[in-house]
DNA sequence: AGGGTAACAGACTGAAAAGTCTGTTTACCC
DNA sequence: GGGTAAACAGACTTTTCAGTCTGTTACCCT
């Protein structure tokens, strides 16, 4: 039993690093020596856990990729009250630890579906998948805001969900060029703006 | 004077399927060789007339890729009245030609800009430069537009530009999944939503 | 304790790709 | 029309990288 743990270990810590040095370099700019460099590991180990770089990259988007995109931008709004309020707190936040990264490399997903497109269809679906998912998850928390007398009920929420995952998807990539602090201050702002026209109006 | 142009001709047309085959594939993904079997053409021709595959590549950038850019995105929008109209259209016709494609690709420009960014500093420079040209133009039309009562006077020019932008970029990175028609819509229909609140009031 | 297997080390292979170099063709000039 | 340089052809070199293979260590079970 020992040594099912050794090999989870192992394998989430080759994954780990290996989703690091992917989002910095680029997929196919990387190559499995660099992330074995960074872990101290060799060739053997690797191909011991992976059949290809492939498969380890594809486990890697369904893991830690999935649960990183869930954890700061789907799960903060899911089931919540007030959703144009929690996107924008989420959002926020969301803008802030990027602010805060000394090197910022974009939004890791687009990055990853701009990369592979018309390339791996396979790995496509994987990433799309997780676009779908939020896309999904957006919507659903729209509709409940409507319910709850948060949103107006004339929005189109599919729309709002597509138009939110552009301008986010577009910020993060502008925020690469360095000034991502006023980039940050003025999305939110611009943000906050066009809720201004979704949210509920109480009748007068 | 006949070999001039020749010499010409020929520089165009490596840099013209450069930009073809590097927009496809990613430039790091794509070899010369790639590039020169599309031309029928040598590697001794490729490099007589480039010095090396990245000052090949900045020189795309700087005739083909700005001029592109240009010429769809802000040419359209430049001095002309009407700013809040005139961008819509000019959004709608540009994501238009991104719809049929038979596969797209996205966004040149962010696709570049995504790719090299914490790798070639250089060339993420003039990636940049491109954005910022974009950028200033859209500031200097809705400064016109407020001047020409287009605009509601209270907005902030900067940031619905930097809104405008990466709501842009993210629209057409999430195109390349196939369903780009509704998307499109999608996005002009939220697009006209936000400039409701952007556009000058007629005092009742 | 010792056999056996999981986990890992690292040299090796073959393919690709950037850039070089030498040779060949083409066009211009007198 | 022959000399000259520009324009191009393509074999070659060197490096990088995914994946293989053989050997070694660490751990587990009886």
């Amino acid at each position: 039993m020992e040594k099912q743990l050794k090999r989870m270990a192992t394998m989430q810590r080759i994954q780990t690093t290996g989703l690091e040095v992917f989002y910095q370099k680029g997929y196919f700019n990387t190559s499995i020596d660099d992330i074995l460099k960074e872990l101290s590991l060799s060739k053997g180990a690797f191909y011991y856990h992976f059949q290809s770089k492939e498969e380890y990259f594809i486990s890697i988007v369904q893991n830690l990729l999935f649960r990183k995109v869930y954890s700061t931008l789907i799960e903060p709004i899911e089931g919540q009250e007030d959703p144009l309020n929690k996107i924008v707190v989420c959002f926020d936040s969301a803008l802030e630890t990027a602010e805060h990264n000394f090197l910022d490399y974009g939004f890791v997903l687009s990055n990853f579906i701009t990369e592979f497109n018309g390339k791996n269809p396979d790995i496509m679906n994987y990433l799309q998948d997780i676009l779908k998912v939020w896309e999904v998850n957006l919507v659903t928390a729209l509709q409940k805001g409507k319910s709850d007398g948060y949103v107006n009920r004339h929005v189109d929420s599919e729309a709002v969900a597509t138009y939110l995952i552009s301008s986010y998807i577009g910020i993060r990539t502008l925020m690469v060029e360095g000034n991502s602090k006023m980039l940050r201050y003025k999305y939110i702002q611009q943000l906050r703006q066009y809720f201004r026209l979704i949210e509920h109006k109480e009748p007068a």
